[in-house]
DNA sequence: ATCCGCGTAATGTGATCACAAATCGGGGCG
DNA sequence: CGCCCCGATTTGTGATCACATTACGCGGAT
């Protein structure tokens, strides 16, 4: 609390560990669309001031993340079905090129890995981990992105995410589902096969997919 | 995220003056690659204190405007050649679907309209005026991309720019031309023909032909 | 019972301050 | 003459405070 009390660790600065904790929370959809934050609030949780509690906050609002009325108020956004359909077509347009990017380079130790994460996402689909849900399959995506070597890409990408993630929850909630996605399944043969505009197709047919039935 | 998007604001508070007067500065290639900037200095020039200045400059911060060392020193970006590239490839993938969207909700008026902004182009380039190029362009561009109708896109094509800004400006700078671009009149072309096609075409080579020669 | 006002509590904003770290300068040593 | 070290200054960070504004709840009037 006081800066001289504080021991001086190697840790990083206040407002980044506010607004990582915050981001994370975020993108995993444990934050309920229009649920109201409060500075003084989330300075309590993390055990700091208002001053980095402010700054993590303005940074996810110029993120997308978090929405700010023309009080100040904070909230997460309550997404209209037309930008959940825009944030749908920039997820499809950013994420198949980076997936096209990324073929050329991807190995079987890559593959391997995605294998494994699908297994997991799997699992918590088993168990109705919503939450672990989106995890894994962010993770999924994130981890066949990398390979694209193509740092503001992905950075777009997850800001995407980011801003779907409140939604995102929502969606997987009401889906009734029991199996692992099967565009997974398709993008990875795809990767083993070297067909890029089967990829193409599959990447856009998984960030498509659930999507679509958010609008209805 | 743009100034679309925000809700109506009465008063602008002065974070908000500060972090537009940094934003259009850094849009418009005003501030060289690699200035450093300081929170007092700003804080200075806009009379206000360090507060609002620090808030402003985390946010340009997180849009990728302006980059920040370790020690929490801010300075704008000097771009790779390869995030250069990534760049222009997102401006094409965005634009392009922006372009694509626009085209069916485009009439006459606002074709005139963007005749009018390329005749000031043409104007601008014929006294050297790089600043006034680049705040056309980007106007030309807006202008077709607000018919689209896509907030979250716009967005996402604004920050690109704004990330693009001090670098354009060096590019600009170097190049010598002397008449108005001509893909902007394929762009026109390819509205008044309802030709999508082409219109896509001229929007990627519009979008790439400048950019490409940086990278050399 | 419902709706409207009003007062209190809560919230965001911006200024100021203390502190630690980094940066830059000059002076001394090799 | 060049390099390194050390001190002074600059700079970012975070806490605290005062203030204006907003949101909320309680009470009364219709």
């Amino acid at each position: 609390m006081n800066p001289a009390t504080r021991p001086t660790e190697i840790v990083s600065s206040a407002h980044d560990r506010v607004y990582r904790g915050l981001r994370t929370r975020i993108m995993l959809g444990q934050i309920a669309p229009g649920e109201a934050l409060t500075l003084r609030g989330i300075g309590k949780e993390f055990e700091v001031s208002m001053t980095p509690a402010r700054e993590a906050v303005r940074r996810l609002v110029a993120e997308g993340a978090l929405s700010m009325s023309s009080s100040g108020r904070v909230q997460t956004p309550e997404l209209s079905n037309e930008r959940i359909e825009e944030l749908a077509a920039l997820r499809s347009l950013i994420e198949v090129e980076l997936a096209s990017r990324a073929l050329p380079r991807a190995h079987m130790a890559l593959i391997d890995r995605l294998q494994t994460i699908n297994g997991t996402i799997a699992e918590v689909v088993r168990d109705r981990d919503a939450v672990g849900y989106i995890r894994s399959n962010l993770e999924f995506h994130r981890t066949l992105y990398l390979r694209a070597q193509a740092p503001a890409m992905l950075a777009m990408a997850e800001t995407v995410w980011l801003q779907l993630g409140p939604t995102m929850r929502a969606l997987y909630g009401r889906l009734r589902r029991s199996e692992a996605p099967q565009f997974h399944r398709l993008i990875i043969a795809a990767l083993k096969a070297g067909d890029e505009p089967g990829l193409r197709l599959a990447v856009r047919s998984d960030v498509t997919q659930g999507l679509k039935m958010l609008a209805s």
